[in-house]
RNA sequence: GGAGAGGUGGCUGAGCGGCUGAAAGCGCCUCCCUGCUAAGGAGGUAGGCCCAGCAAUGGGCCUCGAGGGUUCGAAUCCCUCCCUCUCCGCCA
């Protein structure tokens, strides 16, 4: 969440800032609050201090004594009076709460303005599409005999839509494609997490993902427990209510997960074959860093994400994202798009993010700063990467119906092959 | 899943209705002493919120797993939930 100072210093910075953004929400109504809230607080700790200390006067009388049968019955009336107003107060700070929980991150000033995908701004490309591609590139999903390695059938069958079963050389792929993405982040400096792959309301609460996402994912109703659509939800809930020592920022984390996202509404051309799946394998990185490099953290974070692809030979595309394109949380952030060559399109792989302190606040991690006092960290995340559509650039732009699938050559030496034959 | 025990500050652990935001010890920080180290001495060491102030800071309120309840008053009594430990059962 935004700080509730902040809000109330600097209002016309915060409105212009959210309504670059395209979330619903209602500032005045949290100010509003915010005045309701600390009048009352002011009354309730009067009538509290009253009560302490007629209390402690008390306490210092013969019990049963006259006098204390008065202070009692004294006692008695601040106390209902007390009882009334603390109704109200936590009846307003509940809706104080509420409301700024539905107030958006700022973005960031170097983000472009925009209303939509088509306003985001292509920082740059790399890579030559026409001669990292091969010639015979067709669609992963055109291509007959993948059917039996990449098994969508069957996963209706047991489980439903966009839940395929990867068998034989394409699983092992998978599994070469997650241990590539986390040795390499490994090098780079990132510890690496094996999370819960399922979490409670308040970790997803704290990241963002509710109340805003609900719907978004899935839901254990017996347990009220939700399945993960991201790595970045156990992860940077692992240190909720944490204080850090300014010496031990940056914290740099890498995780592998499986993700599950229901993708309601999301019907649709973009939902072919690998291109979006209910549960997909995602190698995430997260970084806990001082509020002062967070932007210089992030394009190191992104530095890294490209780097993967290149090492994979893979062309792709950086966006840097407007701000009516950019999440809830989000202050700044960059999207990473693979070239597909069969599809002929761009794929997202990557979504860098800065959250600057926004999920900190809601997450509560804290650092010691030069004063030693504690203040929010900012919160970074990237992919790095989604396997599916990396998946799926691997097999349309390596293909030739002569040899199959050519494994890139920093897999190889993880395979042990170099083509995922013709069955 | 069943039976019992328990959840208090960075840690160990006392308190079991008012004088306790919390004894004592450990750890950590500052200072003193000291040829160095060790030992010793003095003090300090949770977080949040509200008010005043440009700020340093000062005043107040809240927090003893979470949420309810009893009471003039709860870390202390009662209820519900969560978690940890021990034993039994079950099981990768």
């Amino acid at each position: 969440m935004i700080d509730i100072k902040l809000i109330r210093e600097q209002t016309d910075i915060v409105k212009k800032g959210i309504s670059k953004k395209k979330f619903d929400c209602d500032l005045d109504l949290v100010l509003q609050l915010d005045s309701k809230r600390r009048k009352i607080i002011t009354e309730v700790e009067q009538i509290r201090a009253q009560q302490k200390s007629a209390n402690s006067e008390m306490a210092k009388l013969p019990k049963g004594a006259p006098e204390f049968l008065q202070k009692v019955k004294e006692l008695k009336e601040l106390s209902n009076t007390f009882k009334s107003l603390n109704t109200d107060q936590l009846k307003i700070e509940e809706d104080w709460q509420n409301a700024l929980l539905t107030i958006p991150n700022i973005p960031h000033e170097s983000v472009p303005v925009g209303d939509s995908e088509d306003d985001n701004k292509e920082i740059r490309t790399w890579g030559d599409i026409d001669k990292l591609v091969s010639a015979d590139a067709v669609p992963h999903y055109d291509i007959p005999w993948l059917k039996n390695l990449i098994d969508f059938d069957n996963g209706v069958k047991v489980t439903g839509a966009g839940f395929p079963f990867f068998k034989g050389d394409i699983a092992r792929l998978v599994r070469g494609l997650i241990q590539f993405f986390l040795d390499e982040a490994n090098t780079s400096g990132y510890i690496e997490i094996m999370p819960p792959v399922l979490v409670n309301a308040d970790s997803a609460t704290a990241t963002g993902q509710l109340p805003d996402k609900e719907g978004q994912m899935y839901y254990v109703t017996n347990d009220e427990l939700y399945l993960i659509p991201t790595a970045e939800v156990p992860v940077t809930n692992l240190y909720r209510d944490e204080i850090f020592k300014m010496d031990e920022l940056p914290i740099k984390h890498c995780a592998y997960t499986p993700c599950f996202r229901r993708e309601a509404g999301s019907y649709g051309k973009d939902v072919r074959g690998l291109n979006r799946l209910h549960q997909f394998d995602k190698v995430e990185l997260v970084k806990w860093v001082h509020p002062e490099s967070s932007f210089d953290e992030q394009d190191k974070m992104l530095a890294e994400i490209e780097g993967l692809l290149q090492k994979l030979a893979l062309p792709y595309r950086v966006l840097l994202m407007c701000s009516g394109d950019i999440g809830f949380p989000h202050a700044k952030q960059y999207d990473v798009e693979v070239w597909a060559g069969g599809q002929k399109r761009w794929l997202e792989v990557s979504s860098c993010s800065n959250f600057t302190d926004f999920q900190a606040r809601r997450a509560n991690i804290r650092f010691r700063d030069e004063n030693n006092k504690p203040r929010p960290v900012h919160t970074l995340n990237g992919s790095a990467l989604a396997i599916p559509r990396v998946l799926a650039a691997i097999i349309e732009n390596n293909f030739s119906s002569e040899n199959g699938i050519q494994i890139p050559n920093e897999l190889v030496a993880i395979l042990g092959n170099e083509y995922i034959k013709m069955l």
